[in-house]
DNA sequence: CATGAAACTCCGAAGGA
DNA sequence: TCCTTCGGAGTTTCATG
């Protein structure tokens, strides 16, 4: 019942391209009822879409970097996620206890970008930064394991379909 | 001719569950060539697969912490990822230069979890731990910039046909 | 939740630029 | 080599019980 959203859940996040009569074979159910099913789970936020992981170093980013922010002056507005925005160089913003103020991921092309998107960093949005790079990634976004305590079913997305 | 296979990628990072239909739309290709274009990619490890994405809060893992670690005894092997690899709280595993050895990020449903985890990441891999909670995350995991000097053609994937 | 049928998509074969 | 068209097999999607 929940089992089955959970395991069509787990499927679909190490295999976000699986057919519904894959899913429907793997969770023992009709192809309708799978379909249904995650229909609903994406309605309720609880599947929030789907992507292709690319290759990096493919893309010519083969240099991850942790930027630690916090701003220069701290009585102005918070606004630094916004601010940096624009920057497509930032793959996630953190805002994180502790401290820094805000936790950057970013992906650039070798050390001459990394060193011209500091200083992009710290002009947008008025900020110091301490970097950290990446030496190697062992691994990176598993799927969460979805087990027995997970699910929760009051939460709803405020949300609409995925485009 | 190349500008097409960047459309692509763009695309399936933006959405991986696109239609070869549309793909083919999209980029002015039949559906065929897009479909040709894309196994390609895949082979050459350009893209690497596809995931759903899920909301951790309705996975009930709404609390997300960066765990800096590193060893205990310094002059001990290192193998601190595969020992942790078994800990699905675990997302994501970083080597990095700077203080610390590596930079963990985990999901987990709470503080008592939370605490839980550093022992058992103590314990597994014989490390001190440095926590960073997570307030909220403004964004993560977006698509990067599938730019002009992108998609290296040199480089290649597991498995390449005998050239 | 299952069935079934229509519409659509996938995917390889064959041929042309 | 890379593209296109074409057709059978498989998938998605929806109405109905």
């Amino acid at each position: 019942m929940e089992e089955i959203d959970r395991a069509i859940v787990a499927a679909l996040t190490a295999d976000g391209r699986l057919s519904y009569t894959d899913l429907a074979e793997r969770v023992g159910l009709s192809v309708s009822a799978v379909h249904q099913r995650v229909r609903r789970l994406e309605q309720r936020g609880v599947l929030k879409g789907y992507a292709a992981r690319v290759s990096f170093e493919a893309l010519d980013l083969p240099l991850t970097a942790f930027v630690a922010i916090r701003p220069f002056d701290p009585s102005q507005p918070d606004d630094a996620p916004e601010r940096l925005a624009h920057l497509p160089e930032i793959d996630s913003c953190y805002s994180v206890a502790g401290e820094d103020f805000y936790l950057l991921l970013v992906r650039v092309a070798g050390p001459a970008d990394l060193e011209r998107l500091l200083q992009e960093i710290r002009t947008s949005a008025n900020v110091t930064t301490r970097t950290t790079v990446v030496l190697s990634t062992p691994y990176e976004h598993r799927p969460p394991k979805v087990g027995p305590d997970t699910l929760n079913h009051r939460h709803r997305g405020s949300n609409e379909p995925s485009a």
